[in-house]
DNA sequence: TTGTAGGCGTTATCAC
DNA sequence: GTGATAACGCCTACAA
């Protein structure tokens, strides 16, 4: 095992200074062309690299960006970390992720792990442990020691940074309006309770607005609240075995595929009898059959923007910070064959 | 915004020395009770931790993991990535995620990038690009330098080091017997060229084995190598077509869903006309309609597997490091409605 | 042209 | 009981 290059090492080798060498590899004018020649060609053929924790010592930055996420499994979540690892590696930044499986326990203690000393900057979307509770103090804590956060999707006003979310509201609005565009009257939607995420009531009120600007009632009956992302079929079930139904917006493309399923199992055909449409257009959606037609939230934009807002804070000079922004990323429709 | 505490800080408010309040967090008992209560409530009050980056400086350990993987869309990587995460979170470790999205270059650049300080070890899956390549100087020049690797599913001989695989081989053998035991006699594979994956290969070994073994004769016509996730749905289609196929064995799970779609397409009946299993229990298998009856690779256990490996080699104490040993991590059938 | 010294934040050793 | 000093690896202003 060969032995760590520093600085050190090759001033030792050259019997100089460890400044010398510095300056040396950075091509120091200071430096006679003769050591300078020198001491390069050795640092190559022993491929020094300067260390990257002295690196963050001294200037006090580590090029490092921490995202908190809820969990890695659903595809919006991965194409989302996808997003921000490419355009983080573009400038210079490497990512930490940490996984809060949901829970506000983990989340903070990542929070506080990370923000000691690991990176420059957050990237989080709020854990349902968090949203519940409504406690973003470790949040605040991290803002207030100078640490840029931007938050993203799952957000809170509660707390003053960057976010960038998708428009739930439009979204789901325009995802209805497609249904009903469509000739569809009684058009039912698959959300979840409102305390479990502030995303799905948003999007109930779209699909209600979509709704009422058509001139349709909106029918308590054809609102299912899913607890569970993998349970729930049951309620899907009772849904059309009790109510006619023409139409389904369903709020994740999970509860999308279980919709087309329990259509089927009912004798309705989708798309003739049942229209099907659901958010988020992951693999899911591409590989179901028949294909889903989706809302997309451009999951990888989503990334590529906070990446980019968090990292031009922080590299940002000058006197005064820009003001915190918002930004929007439109939902767009993806047609396949369920609609 | 609060300045940032450091034992320089409370040092100075006590007027005391950097020593002293080192020690008087530690519990020294050189220390005066009086000063330590002192002291720790007020780094208490005021949040004061150590800052990470000047401890790994000194301890010449990051307690970082660093990830290299191809991408993170897939569900087999995304589902290691939160194994070794769980995992390593529970040891103290945080986890720095690099993508090569599948090239050399980029797996390359993000291992010497992250070799120089920034972890303690990798743990990784080559990229497709280095597996075509063939080109592993990368790999043994951080084991030479001393950082631990760990390679998991898509590994190589050439490189001496702690490896966590599943066996591609028996997985297939056993995915086809269970169509074998079906009573299906056509069996066809859909695959990947044998340059893309070292995987598919194996995959495709096992397939040929379970049918010989079984006394049926491998028909070339039956294997399809499909070049790109995403396309070749008229292949398959044609294989529907051009031979009268009982049974699929797909290598993703991806493919097996497609298989599925071209079926139906030629008036098939899945599973009473056509049997299909894939590869991977993802989140593809659980939505698809009919239910893919799936080999599950376990990816949790392999990254938790992955991790331990790793971090029990870190953290080893002793005089002769213990040898590399390569894991198998089994695959299991998980039985749904298209077998 | 080269070297010295100080500092980033922490800990450990040794001196007072 | 407390403090000074050195070290981790790097950089840079300043001194020689």
């Amino acid at each position: 095992m060969r032995k760590k290059m520093t600085l050190k090492e090759i001033s030792k080798r050259f019997d100089v200074s460890i400044s010398t060498v510095s300056k040396a590899l950075k091509d120091s004018p200071e430096i006679s062309e003769k050591t300078r020649k020198m001491i390069q060609e050795f640092a190559r053929e022993h491929n020094y690299k300067p260390n990257n924790i002295a690196l963050s010592l001294k200037n006090q930055q580590t090029k490092n960006i921490g995202i908190v996420l809820p969990e890695l499994q659903h595809f919006f979540f991965s194409s989302i970390t996808t997003g921000i690892e490419q355009y983080a590696a573009q400038r210079g930044y490497n990512v930490i992720i940490c996984l809060s499986n949901e829970t506000f326990e983990k989340e903070v203690i990542n929070m506080q792990m990370l923000a000691n000393g690991s990176i420059d900057g957050f990237i989080m979307a709020l854990s349902q442990g968090t949203e519940r509770k409504g406690d973003y103090h470790h949040i605040r804590e991290v803002i207030n020691r100078g640490m840029p956060v931007v938050m993203f999707d799952r957000v809170t006003k509660e707390v003053e940074c960057d976010k960038v979310i998708i428009d739930d509201f439009e979204g789901s609005y325009d995802a209805v309006k497609y249904l009903i565009d469509q000739g569809r009257k009684r058009i039912a939607i698959l959300t979840m309770p409102d305390y479990m995420s502030s995303v799905g009531l948003q999007r109930t009120e779209g699909y209600k607005k979509a709704l009422t600007d058509a001139g349709i009632e909106v029918d308590e009956n054809l609102i299912v609240k899913l607890e569970d992302f993998y349970e729930g079929f049951e309620d899907i079930e009772k849904l059309f075995q009790e109510n006619k139904v023409d139409g389904v917006f369903a709020v994740t493309e999970f509860f999308a595929v279980s919709a087309i399923k329990a259509a089927q199992k009912q004798g309705l055909n989708c798309p003739e009898d049942v229209s099907v449409i659901g958010f988020t257009d992951g693999i899911i959606s591409r590989s179901s059959n028949p294909g889903l037609t989706t809302v997309s939230q451009h999951g990888e934009e989503i990334g590529e923007r906070a990446a980019r807002l968090l990292i031009d804070r922080l590299e940002f000079e000058g006197d005064d910070e820009p003001d915190y922004t918002t930004e929007y990323v439109h939902t767009s429709i993806v047609e396949r064959e369920s609609t």
